[in-house]
DNA sequence: ATCCTTAACAGGAATGATTCCTATTAAGCT
DNA sequence: AGCTTAATAGGAATCATTCCTGTTAAGGAT
């Protein structure tokens, strides 16, 4: 891998990612540093949450409305997603038993990298249409 | 909801996506049936897959290289996806344990309507580079 | 069997998220 | 201070998906 260079703005990205439950979207975490950062691109964006994945610092929570979400928050926990509104909640992690991954892995032939647990419905505000 | 006629195309792609546990994108739909339907649009392709998912005959896999996968295999199962060549597996059924998807919906206040479990990772043929 | 309403459709344009490209700037070693 | 090349802006390009318009056909009503 190359080389990784201290950047203000990627720094400014983790630090969001980190200090929020939201899991923005690229769009969203644009929006949040523009202000502060006048000349940031969209692209800087795309290009630093792609490293910061490649990193593990941050992680692809899933598509939300054709948007990918994003969580700076890498211990392992599972997430729910609203159907209606697209909010991502935390959940704890959600295991499926002991050793159960590795089996299936030597079973079905193929080696784990990480384990994705994720609920869809109705967050409490939109459950009332 | 709308009225749902017979429709042979959307047939076609129902017996398609139940006939293989490949998960085919949208594109690999069209393809497949182009040569027996050649009056068949892209268009209809997302239109009848998408209205599938809704009467719940087909389910939505997740994105692979930013493509939709779908299954029209709707008992419920898991998933193993390669990180690799993009290989959707069908896994049996992992849940997280007996009504702790209700607990935690009590708990932090949603609805599941569904739940996906993904294990990513590489497949055997990938595994060595 | 024919008429009517409207779902299904083709084909092409539009949208929108993400990536690519090119020239410029700036980390951070030497 | 000089050098290599990662990081960047800004805009163009890509590409999956959706939208739009006019046409066709499913299937109930007559």
């Amino acid at each position: 891998m190359a080389i990784v260079r201290q950047s203000k703005k990627r720094d400014a990205m983790l630090a969001l990612l980190r200090g929020t439950d939201r899991h923005p979207s690229a769009e969203q975490v644009y929006r949040a540093l523009k202000p502060d950062y006048p000349g940031l691109s969209l692209a800087t964006v795309y290009r630093n949450l792609a490293q910061l994945c490649e990193q593990g610092l941050a992680l692809r929570v899933g598509t939300v409305n054709g948007q990918e979400r994003y969580d700076g928050h890498t211990r392992p926990h599972s997430h729910f997603i609203c159907n209606r509104c697209g909010r991502v909640a935390d959940l704890p992690q959600l295991s499926p038993g002991e050793g159960c991954v590795e089996r299936l892995g030597v079973q079905y032939g193929f080696t784990a990298q990480r384990c994705e647990f994720v609920i869809r419905g109705l967050c409490k505000d939109c459950e009332d249409f």
